[in-house]
Order: structure tokens, then sequence, then C-alpha cells
DNA sequence: TAGCAAATTGACAGCGCTGTCATTCCTGCC
DNA sequence: GGCAGGAATGACAGCGCTGTCAATTTGCTA
């Protein structure tokens, strides 16, 4: 029924330890025989077992997935890097799994152990915020499992890939000022991520290059939800004199700020232009459509599997490779009435 | 270092087969030898090791959940059915891979043949619409790999979780009857789900025993994203005499006809009574609230992967469970004009 | 109390692969 | 032409567990 190594290896007329060589793609076999055998394992549809192969090989081909789904309101994001990471995984012939870990838990480090030792990943893939979780770092160099990270904050030895955010936002800040506003507010994301503050980072880097002193009124706490942006943009534009420009550290709080502008019988963009980040499916399907920064989110989570990947196979290969951005001009922003 | 069965035969003085067989719950262990060996695994902190008994055991302890992202918008949704899916395999010490496969691919079988080969998953959990993808259900029995649906259209000798959701329409649908509205208008979810269909169902069921004959103006196709939503509420908004209430097949494209209100300036709930299905996270984060149907998706996903594997367990334990719905009235709803 | 069936326990091989190390086969060079 | 030295290949054990079946113990009955 199930066709084994050993059976690849007789059709082959090679022994099961080269059939095994030529699987793994180790050097020392010529040419003629591996391609007879890849063209054995081809005919018979031969497929490695993977358990057989990591109890023998002390290794998994199984990549791990840690998200905090409790921090991390947005499912859609999450979901795109999962896609990602599969993708990667798949490419190369690694499974993958996926692991809900809560900071929050007391029990963190515990499940933690829990899962490396039930399932022996061969590396981890790090979302946003546990990309810079001091102990779960800390616990992963101890137990020698190799990670990527998805966004770190901190940028050290770190696999993985990032995008330059600060520079992102900045760019989206310089577009709202480009369009003659001046009095533009910033709604903050979730306090640990890194992403919250380097959108903050950028868009002071913006107003203060522009000249504009920055007024604390305008700048409101969110926590990357489409209800914080409602909360935040009530707040916003019930000032005395309020922003004709909104830039949301994410399109699910942008949503939230438009939702709030028809609330107070703005129209968007003419009464106040609102951009967000990360240009998620909902922000073309607004209208008027989000102006956003793209972020391939799908695309990180690929890389980062890559990064991982490739260190896996030749220790010493991952780097933390750098994604670039764009902006998506959209209807949402217009010039300062 | 690694903490072996055989190690632990040794602390409690039994065979090695007899830790074995309390490891996996087998009888014929009389209970004072159980105690003993289960005391030993505890101090020693005893993992199997996964590998080493799928490939003894001939079974894999893993379960596949495969679901259409392309036919399947909503990743809220199937975030939540994923995550109660873990935490019932995680219970059970089972682990779980994640499958996208398209529908639409030509290749779609061929992609389903490869997963099993390279994993030998023992069970699968479908999400909608592969519930009901005849070639992928056929190919299921033909390779006899167990299999649990969470709503699935054909309720035959399914296993896992259905909802009745056309009861639940027929419900919200009374619930604006009881208001008082009579122009009560339905956008339809995508064509292949099965939740479109009994959401249209209960919609006429509900209109016609208030004796109200269908207007074939007010029933409009969607897709289940909150852009078809906007594109559903435009056209009804625009009939000359409109409704003066939406019934939309999902909470996504309820939020699109609450958009699509404000653009034709009109009040949510004075003006007009909206409703969803589903009750997402968003449906509680807008305002008004979104008046909408509790479907608890991630409980959904918990009971069929413990359908799956009670059937995995003892063969034949398995059942199509239904679990139990309740509307949510909130502000979206009010008596009709 | 012997005698027998059922319950409990254990010995042993083997799941399908890879690591280690031995063996064979080539090169090129004197 | 013979030989060193490296490249290619293979033999074999064993990864950590479970299935099979045999051995032993237990609990009953007569």
């Amino acid at each position: 029924m199930r066709v084994r190594l050993e059976d690849v290896a007789r059709a082959a007329n090679v022994s099961p330890k080269t059939v095994s060589r030529v699987l793994n793609d180790e050097a020392n076999v010529t040419e003629a025989t591996r391609q007879r055998v890849r063209a054995a394992m081809e005919a018979m549809d031969y497929r490695p077992h993977p358990s057989a192969r990591s109890l023998a090989g002390n290794r998994s081909f199984l990549v791990a997935m840690l998200y905090d789904n409790n921090d991390n309101p947005s499912s859609t994001y999450l979901a795109e890097i999962q896609d990602g990471v599969l993708e990667a995984c798949d490419a190369h012939r690694y499974s993958m799994m996926v692991r809900p870990l809560r900071m929050r838990d007391g029990d963190f480090i515990r499940r933690f152990d829990a899962l490396i030792s039930d399932h022996h990943p061969d590396g981890v893939v790090l979302t946003p915020p546990l990309t810079d979780y001091a102990p779960l770092l800390k616990r992963l160099r101890e137990r020698n499992v190799p990670y990527a990270s998805v966004s770190p904050l901190r940028k050290g030895k770190t696999l993985g890939v990032t995008m330059d955010e600060q520079q992102a936002a900045r760019a989206i800040v310089d577009h709202l000022l480009a369009l003659g506003h001046r009095r533009i507010a910033h709604v903050i994301g979730i306090a640990n991520h890194g992403a919250s503050r380097w959108r903050l980072a950028g868009y002071r880097d913006a107003m203060a290059a522009a000249g504009i002193p920055e007024d604390p009124a305008l700048v409101v706490q969110g926590a990357f939800t489409f209800a914080s942006g409602v909360a935040a943009a009530r707040q916003l534009l019930s000032l005395p004199t309020r922003p004709t420009a909104v830039f949301a550290a994410n399109d699910d709080m942008a949503t939230g700020v438009m939702w709030a502008a028809g609330e107070y019988g703005l129209k968007v963009p003419q009464d106040l232009s609102v951009c967000g980040f990360d240009d998620t499916p909902l922000s073309r399907q607004l209208w008027p459509a989000l102006t956003t920064v793209q972020q391939p989110s799908r695309e990180m989570g690929k890389m980062a599997a890559e990064q991982l990947l490739g260190e896996l196979r030749n220790h010493g290969s991952g780097r933390l490779v750098q994604v670039p951005f764009s902006l998506q001009i959209r209807g949402s922003t217009a010039a300062a009435p």
C-alpha cells in the first residue's frame, strides 16, 4: 500500500541511504544517481513519512506560529500573516502549527514550554506583540529554538521582517500636509505594540519637519479597534477647534473615525480627511475608500517564515529583511477646507 | 536528557508496554498500577514523543482544519472557529493544522490528496462552504478519513455542529414584524453557502406567516462583505417606496447597510431598522449597536472538533449536535416609522 | 483446595526513516 | 601501472513508541 523509501531504493537500484540523501538534498551523490532516484520517487509518487523522518532525524519539520489573540484584535491581520507563513512552510515541505499564547496569562512560559516539549517545532514565528516579550525571547534562547519575527520592535540580531513604519507614517502625514492641512490629529494604537510607537513617531517627525508645534489635544489614545476609533474621533471632533485631518494608526480605527464623522454631520473628505494604516481589505470597501499605507502582511508572514527556514537549513543565513511600503492615496483625503 | 517511556517504566517498576497502556487509557491495567505509573509520569514530567507514537501506532494525533479563504471573506468567523477547534484539540492532546483549499482551483482534489498523503491527519474539520463540496466529501470517504463539519448544509450522517439558522432568521424577522415593520428587505449571502439559503428561508417563513406577499425588489443578492452590503443597500434605498427595515444575512453586510443609510441621510433606527446575523465583535462596536443573532462560532468550532475526536476515540460515537441561538436585540432596530 | 477462565503484565519485533562508519569506486599523479 | 586520497555508496543499528502474542497472576467455581 504505502510506498516506502525502501521501495524507491529497490526501484532505483540503490541503497535506502542513498535515497535518503537525495530526499534531503545532501552532497556526495552523482548527478546521474540523483536523477535516477528522483525519477523513481516521481514515478511511484513517493511521500516520506513525516513521523519516521522526524524520529530518526531528530527534527520535526514543524514551524509554530505564535500569536496573542488577546492583545491583537485584528484577526484579519493575523489571518494574512498566517496565510503567508503557511505558504512558505508549504513550499519548503514543512508543516505549520498555530498557537495562541496570551502574555497576560500567568502561566505564559509554562504553556510555551509545554508547546515546545509536546511538539518540538524546529522553529517559531513570532507576531506582534509577542515579538518583544522579553521572557519569551529569553526562553526561546535558553531552549535554543530558532525564531523569526514579524515587525519586531527591537531590531538586534533578530531574524524576520520589518517595514519602515516610522517613515511610512511620516509619508502619510506629509501627504496630509501637502494637501494644506495644519490641524492634523493622530489616534494611537495599543501601547505595547511597536507599531503604535513608530506610527506616532512618524507623525511627530512630519509635524516637526513642517514646523507645527504638537498640540496634545490632537493626539489621543486608541486601541486598534473600530470602537476605539469612534471614541477617539468623538473626543477630537468635540474640540473647540477641531482637526481638519485625522491619521489613525490603523484602518479599523480610521473606519471608526469616518463613522464618527458621520455622527457629527461631517463629510469625508470635504470636511474631514481621514487616513489609516495597513491597507486591509476593508479600506477599499469603504466609501470613500480609505487613504492608507499598504503593509503587505501576507508577504511579511511569508518572508519571516522564509528567513526562519533559511536559518534552519544553513545556520547563520537568516536575516532581518525590510519590505517597502507604499501609500494608497484614495478618496478619504482631500485639500484642507 | 529527554525522559522516555522506558525511563518511566523503570521508575514505576513495570514494563514499557504497561506505561504505554496507561498513556493511552487502555483497559486491563489495575488501578494501583495505573496510579503508580501516572505518578511516575508526573514526577518525571514525561512527554511522549509524538513522532514515535505516530510511527509505531500508525496514527498521527493530528486534526486538519480545512477552509476556503477565497469564498469566505470573513476572517473573523474563521479565526473564531479555528480558536475553538484548537482548544478542543489541545484538551485531547491532539495537534491541529490549518489548510486553505480553494474550491475554485482546478487541482483541489490533488491538493487535498497531497495534504492527506503528506501529513496523515487522523481526522478533518470542515468549514463552510467546504462542508458541502461533493468531490471533497467523496474523496474523504474514499480515503476513509473521518471528518466533522461546522454548519453543514446537508445533514445526513455527517458529524459536527449546526445551528437552526432558519429558525433564527425567522425569529429575527419576527422581531422586526413585531415592531410594526411590513416592508422588510433581505440581503442574501454568497450563493453556495448553506447559511445564505437558511437565512433566506427563515426570512420567507416569517413573512409568509405574517401574510405579507414577497416583493422581489426587496430581496437582493449580497456576498457577505461590507462592500456588498453597501451596494445592496443603495439598491434598496433607491426604490420608490423603500423598506423600513433590512435584515442582512450577516453582520458585515448589515454594517454596510448602516453605512449606506448614512449616505442617504437616513437615521438608524429611526428611519431604518437594520439587523444582521453572527454577532461578530464588530456588531457591538457599532453605534447604534447592531441587532443580530448570536452564533457561537468559537463554541461551534470546539464542538465540531470534539465530535470528531470522540469519533476517533470510539468509532460511532460522533454526532451532529445542534447549538442554540439567541437574538441580540440592540439599538439598530426600532418601531417602524 | 484444586482447576480453569479471565484479567493483567511483559517480551519482542518493527513502524520508516537517518546517523555513523565502513567499503567501494574513482580521480590524478609520480 | 600503481597508489594515495577523496568522492560515492552501502550496511547496520536505533530513534521512542505500540501491536502481537505469550506468560503470569488473579478470582471463581465446584
